[in-house]
DNA sequence: TGCATGTAATTGGTTGGACCATTGATCCAA
DNA sequence: TTGGATCAATGGTCCAACCAATTACATGCA
């Protein structure tokens, strides 16, 4: 038995096929995130496959978050895609509980730092310019509805990790605030979360817009440990109810 | 026009249900890793759906690296799946090599700091022995082999990530190393790549040792560099030959 | 008996065609 | 102009058959 490694022959491969030539086609065409691809039919008629292998192969991307399919109205772009793109499928087992939160927490302090650091080196002026117009943002929306300002708090984060110049904190702090909404959607207990985290928003951008990476770094670290305080008092008060 | 969002009804969502639905039967089932899940027709007629349903379930799975289809013998678990774990597929813009690697190390720089200091504090006295004892192996392998120890290396860190008391950490580095070994099968040009790095291994485990989680986390941050310095290198090198 | 070979059953992969559900555009009437 | 009805386009589901790879089994030869 020879252990020559003869033709890794490509015997059938045919939803990967597709999807290469639907990243070719995508590239050739320059379409950007949100614009509309070919119809099923079409793409099926074009590549001379059944309509199913098509679905199946826009399938896979729709599971990787590259396309969105709207029922009535297409298919259409969500994220770049080139031809040589790197997909790494990642799992976190999701528990809803306190020990879970914790751990995504700890995560998000490692990753939030460095974001921020990297952001306070690398951002440009009409990046800063964003950041602090989603802090004006946030801010009003603190004032006029008393502290609920999660969905704008979250913009601000999201401008800082954009200006990271690396796209990677984003998505990964993305899965991160996803979970931790996923728990959170359901009130369970703590009032006026986030509450004592909003006075470090300003800081953390008047040490970005100084260039003050270590600073900022500094400022960062604060506000999770308000948000992991709030967390503990939340898990306390739970606790006390269940004694009681 | 009031804000209200209304339920954002669920209308159809089939193959979700199905995911859900599997998903459960692998729980009650408790199938590890490497067990076989029943075939798509038997899958179609338990769940009265479709077929095709069923497969383009299984297409999303299998694009997450849950699942792994094989033609003739069938389809089979290839991670553990919990009804509520979150599946996050990262993408990260190929094309450049060198820029997608300096990002994912931006990011393990991040993690790995904090997984290190985390490890200083929590770790126990046995965990602090499987770490001495990775750490010795890795050595011995570097000595004998000169220099080339990637494999011994990676156990050393990943016993530090297990005794951090946050599995996100070790699944959130693996998916950095799988993708950074990735490109490292193709030698692009660094020999002695990691030479570097050696010596900073066992004063990390030093300062974890001695409980110095702040020393722990400059000691990663060195070790880092040093990978970062060897990137730097090789990118140097190729661009220079690029022009020769 | 033991092993090889061929045959059948199993299982994922593909096809073509049909119909359903949602969306958006178009047209018509009040 | 506006409101509603109609219709075409498009993704979602279903069915039934067949292809391709694998596995299990039977058959037969040495």
């Amino acid at each position: 038995m020879s252990k020559v490694r003869l033709p890794p022959i490509q015997t059938t491969a045919r939803d990967d096929a597709v999807l290469e030539a639907l990243a070719d086609f995508v590239q050739q065409e320059t379409l950007q995130p949100g614009d509309k691809l070919p119809t099923e039919r079409i793409l099926a008629e074009r590549l001379r496959v059944s309509r199913n292998t098509v679905r199946e192969a826009l399938t896979r991307w729709e599971g990787l978050g590259l396309v969105e399919r709207l029922q009535g109205s297409g298919t259409f772009l969500k994220a770049a895609v080139s031809p040589h793109m790197l997909h790494m499928p990642l799992t976190l087992a999701g528990g809803n509980d306190f020990a879970s939160l914790m751990q995504t927490l700890e995560v998000r302090r490692a990753l939030e730092a460095e974001a921020v650091a990297l952001c306070a080196i690398r951002t440009g002026p009409q990046e800063l310019d964003l950041i602090h117009h989603k802090l004006e943002i946030m801010e009003e929306a603190f004032h006029s509805r008393a502290g609920m300002s999660s969905e704008e708090d979250w913009e601000f984060h999201q401008a800082i990790y954009r200006a990271s110049g690396n796209p990677l904190f984003e998505q990964l702090i993305a899965a991160m605030h996803e979970m931790f909404h996923r728990f959170w959607e359901h009130p369970l207990g703590v009032r006026d979360f986030g509450h004592a985290s909003f006075p470090y928003h300003r800081t953390i951008y008047e040490r970005i817009a100084a260039r003050d990476a270590e600073g900022a770094r500094t400022e960062a670290l604060k506000l999770i440990a308000t948000v992991e305080a709030d967390l503990r008092r939340g898990e306390a008060a739970r606790n006390q109810a269940r004694q009681a």
